[in-house]
DNA sequence: GCATCATTTGTACGTACGTACGATCCAGGG
DNA sequence: CCCTGGATCGTACGTACGTACAAATGATGC
């Protein structure tokens, strides 16, 4: 293993256990085992390492995910929805280090020009994807409005889900109970309460 | 207004502009007119000082959302769904910088303990309000199952959807979208796709 | 008008940061 | 064998950080 791919599990251990700032060129040094001057060497600078970093274990998450829900969806189509919220609620609170290093990319997105931009772009084919999973159709056949909106939904909830995994993970639903809720707000949407 | 306010809204300031980690104690001081000093006198420190300014906009972000629903709900049941999304949905650019702000303090979950114990109890009410808003029932009752399923998937719903606007607001479904997407979603849960 | 106490100001201290740069090491080729 | 170029190492420079602290200021009660 070189030291450049030693630098870059180094800043991903920082990033989940000291922060995106808070990390130090010397800290991912000693977590890499590393010598400090390779950092500006083999990246040009400390952040540029850390956003590398930070969009790798992004994309780490997004794959993760990606392949839940796809072994979910795989278990056939009865009660689908149900399995597929089942084992992505399951599957949060495991993720939790990729998910925090997902949070301290997202905090960037603001700040750093290159994270925006991947990150945006992978947020487009992550809803494009998850839609063509979730609606088991074509990924190429997904730019319908219906299909966007639904990737669009998806996302939401796997990130908003995931966040709640962060804050507070004990009181994440069960796939049954989020089902029933899903289906308990859809149902709303004719008539009254 | 006092030093001490001031400081606050400088803190708030940086914290939108700059980021949470990136915001000095002198840019504080200088965003807000205030002595650097002060800082120290009022706060104890310049972390204190931004926990503070983040858990409020994280506040005042979480207020705004819930006057949205609140005023959706107010339109009457028909169509209700549609209409609350379609004002979320609306909402969500013109408060990026609230989201901007309470980003930051979710990054700072992991890291800070103030922040992580405040953050996780006004996620909890915030799911108990916004289950008593769509279900349309007193929040002291909302804490059966199925309501609280629901706070949580609602609450996913508006931070997924936040960390959308902020990622790529131009692809942001319309309400009318969302509201088929979840139809579409929670009907897919008793057969094939 | 003076004493008191909270606030504000000016400043300086110690530290830790990112990075630049020259020296050193070490394969692989001539 | 030495030469060469990439990689690693040691270090030091300049800077900017957070905070402490004494002096100055100003309002409040008497």
């Amino acid at each position: 293993m070189s030291q450049r791919d030693d630098l870059i599990a180094g800043a991903k251990k920082c990033l989940v256990e000291k922060g995106y700032s808070r990390t130090t060129a010397r800290d991912i040094a000693a977590a890499s085992g590393a010598h400090l001057a390779s950092i500006g060497y083999h990246f040009g600078s400390k952040d540029a390492l850390m956003n590398l970093a930070a969009l790798q274990m992004q994309d780490e998450w997004g794959e993760m995910i990606a392949e839940v829900v796809r072994s979910a969806e795989a278990d056939g189509p009865p009660h689908r929805l149900r399995i597929a919220l089942d084992e992505l609620l399951a599957a949060l609170p495991r993720q939790r280090e990729l998910i925090v290093a997902a949070t301290q990319a997202y905090a960037q997105v603001e700040f750093a020009d290159d994270i925006r931009g991947t990150m945006t772009e992978a947020s487009r084919e992550a809803r494009r994807e998850l839609a063509a999973l979730v609606l088991g159709i074509d990924p190429a056949r997904a730019g319908a409005d219906t299909a966007r909106a639904t990737g669009s939904v998806v996302y939401a909830l796997v990130v908003g889900f995931a966040v709640q995994s962060l804050l507070d993970p004990d009181s994440l639903p069960t796939g049954a109970q989020a089902a029933d809720a899903l289906r308990t707000l859809a149902g709303r949407s004719g008539g009254g309460a």
